[in-house]
DNA sequence: AACAGTACTACGGATTACAGACTAGCGCAA
DNA sequence: TTGCGCTAGTCTGTAATCCGTAGTACTGTT
């Protein structure tokens, strides 16, 4: 049941679709494993997301294709699976900003619109 | 199963949250009604925006409170059930365009991150 | 042993897409 | 005039997708 209160839209929502393309962003710059994702994820600004979500995103993206993984036994804790891009998900990563630039543009059109010069 | 192809983000997942916004933002323009508001959704770039997605979101809309509706019977074929923002509506949308502005920005840091002054 | 770092799985919630049904005027042919 | 299809407009059910919460398990360090 949705609050009695008014009812923004929920960052939740917001990240569908959008993770997939934060995580290739955030593996573009260098290999990195599931918790380190998360980290750099939260530090640059996604607060709100889960680590099951990075996990599940991760495998998702690897099962289509776009990341190569290996496992590196560390000397210092558990395993960590380490994820990089490949060709395809370097042309993923490609493909998918400029779908989000052209989507933010239609939004930012929206919501400034023709309406500049309007006392309401 | 995903296309053996590239796999690259999907347009129907990004609208997961933000249809709720654009359709505010139509709205904020004058009230409308469902036919309407997907053509100037269209108009807008949001193409592959399905009608059932618009009068989903309407009354969800509707239902939380955030719009006012009446019917116009019309003399060209059916009636036309408009909506219109009120006050919760206006107050949703201002949040929600606040919460997608600050969602882009750590979106954009990410996506042209390493820029000025990565070495530390 | 307790704790923190790390990985994974299962279930549930929210939202859009697709397809189909239904309503109401209008124009045209028989 | 009646019948039929076309268009504008609305609504509903089901499928598919994706994120969040919670719970589990493993491994070094203190």
């Amino acid at each position: 049941m949705p609050s009695p209160n008014g009812n923004p839209i929920d960052t939740s929502q917001l990240l569908k679709g959008v993770l997939d393309l934060a995580v290739l962003a955030v593996l573009a710059e260098h290999d990195s494993y599931g918790y380190d994702v998360l980290r750099r994820l939260r530090d640059s600004g996604l607060d709100g997301v889960g680590d099951a979500s990075v996990y599940g995103t991760l495998r998702r993206l690897y099962q289509a294709g776009a990341l190569k993984s290996y496992v590196v036994p560390s000397d210092e804790g558990p395993h960590r699976k380490y994820y990089g891009l490949n060709d395809r998900g370097r042309n993923a990563l490609e493909q998918s900003t400029k779908t989000w630039g052209s989507f933010t543009k239609a939004l930012d059109h929206l919501l400034n619109g023709r309406s500049t010069a309007n006392a309401r």
